[in-house]
DNA sequence: TATGAATGAGGGTTCATTCAT
DNA sequence: AATGAATGAACCCTCATTCAT
């Protein structure tokens, strides 16, 4: 019941040890794991411990509470999309928008293959939805997309171009939400993934377009 | 809390006289109450039979449990999202691409002017989604969206414009949940709608004119 | 953990049916024993529940929270107290010092003759002493006191005498309290309150003799 | 949380070493710290070992227990309280109601001084309140009060006088813990020092008068 | 038909104490 | 000697659902 009042989610206790992050990491990947098989609804602190085969006092050593714990999932996959669009968004010599296609389809195809965990975490947002430290990982990402739109639409003013940057991130972390949750093979991801990079890049393009016919 | 086992969800007693459905309606517009105010966490039968003068046990006479009175919310909902669709889609002489706009912009805005709403019936998804009823109340609302898209594709064979439907659905219902949480202010929502009719419409003129091209 | 925010006791629900003024004193009666055979440490809803042959959630349904059912059984006291007070401070001809001493015998008596269950209800108040409830029921007993001694001290003024009335309630009960803890037979008790009663008397004798003197 | 049982209490270890000496200090401050900042409820091993710098293994090689520490707080405080009386019951020509009255006085401020930790110590008498070794302590207070109604009570018989040297320990020891609780003010814990010192002395003065009346 | 008391499994979290390092 | 990670029983409380009245 702490959902709305943004629980603390620091880490508790930055453990310095080699045994200490190894525990950290079998925490995170039963948490994954509970996750993925059992539902966001048997996310339970005790099958956490369980499944990492730890003590549930142990648990609490690392982590301050439930929600610490699907906010650092979270965090991580934050933090695999941020270094996905790295590598694909900027590290190639093609135009812009075959860059995004890329992006798009390389994104999508990491939301389907781990759909079942995906939808687990977003059923859990809630929980850690609200925590303050979330605004911080959200920024990099931000600023990956600001960058990427200097490229490609220079022409638009930047406040004009920032929005723009918002709307297509949205656009594919929702939809590639959904498709997780929804496609039911990889090749129908792939279908989804190329629809909506045209989708975007028939907006980009527009907009280009738009601002030179002026 | 049966998240993962599709919970048994058909109306267990159908109200015949005006005094049932009458209290089929407070304990409806109770769980909406609820709902927006206190968030889906505490949305419990108890909280939601106290609200709309109710007992418990004549909650449970009209509602099998309550992933039900969920259910009920959000096939509720598509039913007036279907007419609404309806209303604007088909209602007039402009072309296509000025309906859609017009659609996405209200939908965005009454997606907005409920927010904690929809917020809170998303976060209760995990609840209901599974509901085998819940497909064929879908299957409304794509009808429509395939009916659209012949009018706006008539060129594009037809499994690839059912494709494109679905594809425009999905983009106009995962964004207007984003705008509908984050969204600071009417004119804010209002604004990405316009950006997201944009970018439907350059999708769409894209996808007609590629056709043309062929 | 709540001891220092001064938990909400109040009544979750004023029961009007037989049944359940029945279950609430059952839950009471069931709370003394554990209480007093158990100690305060081992007070917890679980057993109360258990020892009253009801449910926890039965519990929760007349009671708030575990500090609500402590508060509770203070405030019986209190009340018992106060009408002890009553009946034998003011119904008799006797002139006031040997009404003080009867009172002090019989109030040490009664603390004594429940030794454990004071004594663990003592322990206990932490938990509930913070609560804004307690001091209207203190109330009561500051007036009786009061009036007392009005008939005992007349020529004193009145700040004085509140002041005095203070000092002998709280020399009554502390020490009362302290007696029913350490005291060894019922014979020790009653020593204790004839050397209290005697202090007692000594010190109001002492203040009229000061005020007839100057 | 042995309340009932009456924990092991002895010193597990006598540090002969200057090192070790500073180090019970350490935590014997730390403990005093915790309890007077965070409250009886919050008094744990962790918290005191953490602001005592030193480890909780450290702690536990230094007291056997939880309550250990607690209970030689209570220890240390006796002592001190034995030291403060030996200082002022003695060490004068005054008479002897003079030197009860400047007792009071010291001890009720001594007392209101650091309520915070007498509070929560008393609190926290639960836990080790029945431990064997505490009744050799308190045996130095009571032979000093012994001592000293000897020289107040000359002509009264000595088990008597034992009895009232109770008396006079309790009172004051009852209500100098109700004063600390309590007393809003320095000067309010003073004009209880005054009553109550005033209503010893109505009480020996009694006592004395009614024995050389026989 | 309506009520709402009763149930009790289950959830998150704490903490005294131990023991391998 | 010192550390502090690990343990897990125990605690308080909630809530979907039932069923006697």
């Amino acid at each position: 019941m702490k959902a709305r009042q943004a629980p603390v989610i620091s880490v508790r206790k930055r453990p310095r040890q080699a045994r200490s992050a190894r525990l950290v990491a079998y925490i995170l990947e039963a948490a994954v794991r509970v996750l993925a098989r059992e539902g966001a609804q048997k996310f339970t602190t005790a099958r956490v411990a369980e499944a990492a085969g730890v003590s549930v006092g142990s648990l609490y050593q690392y982590f301050p509470n439930k929600e610490a714990i699907l906010f650092r999932l979270q965090t991580d996959e934050w933090d695999q999309t941020s270094a996905l669009l790295e590598s694909i968004l900027f590290n190639s010599d093609e135009p812009p928008p075959d860059r995004l296609r890329s992006t798009v389809r390389v994104f999508f195809q990491s939301e389907w293959e781990e759909a079942s965990l995906r939808t687990a975490l977003g059923d859990a947002a809630p929980l850690y939805r609200d925590a303050p430290e979330a605004r911080k990982h959200k920024k990099t990402v931000t600023r990956q997309a600001l960058t990427f739109m200097e490229e490609a639409l220079p022409e638009v003013p930047a406040n004009e171009r920032a929005f723009v940057a918002g709307v297509v991130m949205a656009t594919m972390s929702a939809i590639g939400k959904r498709v997780s949750g929804e496609a039911r093979s990889k090749s129908e991801a792939d279908a989804w993934a190329l629809a909506i990079g045209e989708m975007l890049c028939a907006y980009l393009q527009r907009l280009a377009e738009r601002k030179r016919s002026h």
